[in-house]
DNA sequence: CGCACTATTGAGTATAGTCAACCGGTGTGG
DNA sequence: CCACACCGGTTGACTATACTCAATAGTGCG
């Protein structure tokens, strides 16, 4: 059977909020992980007039749906988000994660619709990009423009960097290798990156690895057993990084 | 064992043809699929200044290496690509193939130095895109803007594609996804659909895959045995493109 | 308080990997 | 010009990794 076709269908609220509220990019404290990096003030300014909502999405509820017609990028502002790719026969596939301050919707660019459906693991607040706006301001500052590319760049690096993980990697590196990605995107955010909770289940961590849920619990376990980590069920402790990134390395 | 590291170091030539060509975009044949989409015949004009340069690249000479600087984008014009991630014990592993009229290096857009290396799979032409005039002319073009931003886009679609069939595909799913895959490639060039020769080897495509050589050549065997395909090494005919889809959805 | 969800663990198995032998075509050097 | 070596590919036998099925337990939400 394929290892990652959920066995109960994702318990999604098709609710989402539609509080809006006026938010302004140059008081924002993800700004150095977001679009207005490396702006001016001014710039930040004009950013911030584009970008003037804010939508709350409670956990479980969807932002966006496949198909939706794309027009805005999202900015995740607080919480976090799980994207899927839902099949004819119902099993849904995940096909990324995103923090606070990453940017969802890049792929939709090119379809004009949305090709994954997003959803919050947490209650989280999304800033809303309205992407014609945007493409015209890109036009008017080109420091902009530039971090945006790289913004896009770098979504196709990690995309890269998970297909090698994928292809290249057995299960017990592959979630090393995304325990140890977690923790520096945990610690660029500020908190901890040897102590975090989890956004996930198990088997979202396994429909994203493509490994079964089963296989991730194990895997849990054993490098609980042998130091690496201390886990309590979404409570993960990095106790020996060395060893973790060591096992990524080991049949890299 | 990994399933993916070559047993051989690929024999790759390292010098490559300086030989510069001026060529211009609005003679291009492959202006449908390249960055010239949708432009007026000025504006082509005006891209096809800053492209002034073609580069052919001999088989196994590289295009560019990991580390090198990034400075300009490539579209392949004649010929085909793989690009490869080394890691230290040498190992090689494919990241993609790119046929005529696709863009390679938009991953290091982001990290201002290749990220991975580029190989010619036969005597290749490519032109030489400056990515910060480029840029400049973004600022003046709206629909080139618009444009590139959705050829980005469908890099990381198709990355994200391949993530799904990685993470969630069976050995002979992948195989047949891939097949597809290079058969519409094939047709969106004006090649036949159903002929074509493969440009890569067995060892290359399992590489990709994340498949070792022997699984991907036994699976050709049996794609062959079964009336799927015929295979005559490299030439490969696609005989029951239907069963194909089949093998492709039977557990997607 | 109870049901549903999430996670853990065990037993057996299938898929794809490993190791190895062999074949044919191509290109090189004696 | 032929012989040989090498590369790419095929196939077989065996094995290991991760999947499937199943039983159980702990949480937490309603």
């Amino acid at each position: 059977m394929n290892p990652n076709t959920p066995r109960s269908p994702a318990r999604t609220i098709p609710i989402m909020s539609t509080r809006e509220v006026r938010t302004t990019c140059a008081s924002c404290s993800l700004q150095e992980l977001c679009l207005p990096v490396g702006l001016s003030d001014p710039e930040i300014e004009k950013l911030g007039e584009i970008i003037s909502l804010r939508q709350h999405v409670r956990r479980g509820a969807y932002l966006y749906r496949i198909g939706d017609p794309f027009r805005n990028l999202f900015a995740v502002r607080t919480g976090a988000f799980k994207t899927l790719d839902v099949s004819e026969d119902g099993g849904e596939k995940i096909t990324g994660f995103y923090l606070a301050g990453e940017i969802l919707g890049m792929d939709a660019i090119s379809t004009d619709r949305q090709n994954f459906g997003a959803v919050a693991l947490e209650d989280s607040e999304v800033c809303v990009v309205p992407f014609t706006q945007l493409e015209h301001l890109l036009r008017e500052i080109p420091t902009l423009q530039h971090h945006f590319h790289k913004l896009m760049s770098r979504d196709i690096m990690r995309d890269q960097g998970l297909m090698l993980l994928l292809a290249g990697m057995r299960a017990e590196a592959r979630l090393a290798a995304f325990l140890i990605g977690l923790s520096q995107r945990f610690a660029q955010r500020g908190y901890s990156s040897t102590r975090f909770r989890l956004r996930m289940t198990r088997e979202e961590i396994g429909s994203y690895l493509g490994l079964t849920l089963e296989t991730v619990s194990r895997l849990f376990s054993r490098f609980a057993a042998d130091g690496l980590i201390r886990v309590d069920r979404r409570e993960v402790e990095v106790i020996d990084l060395k060893a973790l990134r060591a096992v990524v390395d080991h049949r890299e």
